[in-house]
DNA sequence: TCAGATAAAATCGCGC
DNA sequence: GCGCGATTTTATCTGA
């Protein structure tokens, strides 16, 4: 087996593990998608879940950035 | 306790489970992230791989949908 | 003059009306990054300061949501 | 006044001019924005426009870079 | 089904 | 030159 045909091979295993991966990601949106539909059913306004979701989230990387920051206050300040 | 209270578990426990669904979700992001990565420290270019995934991705569709209208073609001639 | 030509010239226009724009943004973020190559010249460490920008930024598009969210409440209460 | 007080100060001067300049700049992506809407509202394809824009932005480049390398050549012949 | 909004992917550009 | 953040482009999704 020549170089470009174990390349080949590599590549190929590369390509199925990202394939799989996004096979797996599409299921989870999927299952997203689904439950913003019961949740429809069940008589809440999907707009307001998806505003609520929305900020939380921002909270989330908010709380995220401002540690963040902190950590270069204190390394900047020597304190590390 | 109210129905309000009520509702405010209920939507609670929809929440939940769409977080810890985008969470996954964004794990397996992630995940991608790092095969890239690791196709890249191997040598590949990465844009040429997202390349190649992304036709493999068109064709998938593309069957897909070939297979759909066969299916369609199929019934209209009620072979089903 | 025909048809074609008038939707040639339409299309010059707004071509050139796009052009026109993302070279003024263009000179924009120039501007930007000499206010930062003025910062760091003056002593400031410019990763801070983005991280600054960035998180004054958040609380900006997180107040505008929550004014958003707001509006959805009070629409749902049927108080518009 | 303290030496922290007037960093401060000049720190939140940089930070008023960028984000000053970052204002302006997202206006302008919105004039953008807007004339595209406004080519799409005269009938035509913003995707279609979008690539011409890019390959004019490309011309553009590369005439830049060809120019630049005649200055090359004629500096290298003594010809200033 | 379509426009308009939202989110994802790809690309670009910067600082280190 | 590489990672990383921002931007831009593309794709997806929802509600009318």
């Amino acid at each position: 087996m020549n170089t470009n045909a174990v390349d080949a091979n590599h590549l190929r295993a590369f390509l199925e593990r990202i394939e799989r991966l996004e096979e797996e990601k599409r299921a989870i949106a999927d299952d997203i998608k689904e439950v913003y539909a019961e949740a429809k059913g069940t008589g809440y306004d999907t707009k307001i879940i998806r505003k609520i979701v929305s900020i939380r989230r921002q909270d989330a990387q908010k709380r995220a950035e401002e540690e963040e920051i902190l950590e270069l206050y204190l390394s900047a300040l020597g304190v590390e």
